[in-house]
DNA sequence: CAATGTTATCGTGTATCTACGATGAACGAT
DNA sequence: ATCGTTCATCGTAGATACACGATAACATTG
């Protein structure tokens, strides 16, 4: 039996496609572009200093640092009462990849 | 005098930091990755044949691709009842340099 | 244990995004 | 002029994003 005729396939979104996606879009605010060049430029970075350099509340940055790292683009890393922040270069060098790749 | 002292000061973002956002933001979602795809691929494109492979009503298509043009990332050129969209390389260009940059 | 300092989370208000059907605008063909 | 085709826009509903103050969670210090 021949596989049944559809009229259209249009098949979903592949999987790089929806991962640069996701990638593009935890880069999408310039708060969180400024917090990624921070850390280049600092190697890692406490939370409080970071907050010191943007013109943003507390919880805002926070809330930005929480996009960055469930994108798996920073890691944060419990040190005593503060948490020290840096990139992951793996994922790093994963955006431009993607972005290369275009 | 000496200016006034802030206590600190948190300049606003910076116009690349805005304008790398603005680009990442346009390829923040897979329809539009898809597209950009489609059009490094078949060079240009009309709409229709773009609304064909995408699993996406017309109307949502359009939408997305307002975004890029919007974005500079995509150019639209009617073509009697057609439009015919391709890609902008200097755009692509500037945003392979901005993500390389950081 | 109490007080302090640092960060995350909650709750909330506003705005933007995403998807769609319906409609409108522009063009070519009859 | 009237179709049919192609694309953009409108209107809208639901989801997500963004910003903030308030509060919770947790470790350190006294």
């Amino acid at each position: 039996m021949s596989p049944p005729r559809s009229p259209q396939v249009r098949p979903p979104h592949s999987a790089a496609d929806v991962e640069l996606a996701r990638l593009a879009r935890a880069l999408a605010h310039p708060a969180r572009v400024r917090i990624v060049r921070l850390l280049a430029r600092r190697g890692e970075c406490v939370c409080g200093q970071i907050v010191l350099d943007l013109p943003l509340a507390q919880a805002t940055v926070s809330q930005h640092l929480k996009v960055l790292k469930a994108a798996g683009i920073i890691h944060g890393q419990v040190d005593g009462p503060r948490v020290c922040y840096c990139l992951d270069p793996k994922a790093l060098k994963r955006v431009k990849e993607l972005i290369g790749g275009l």
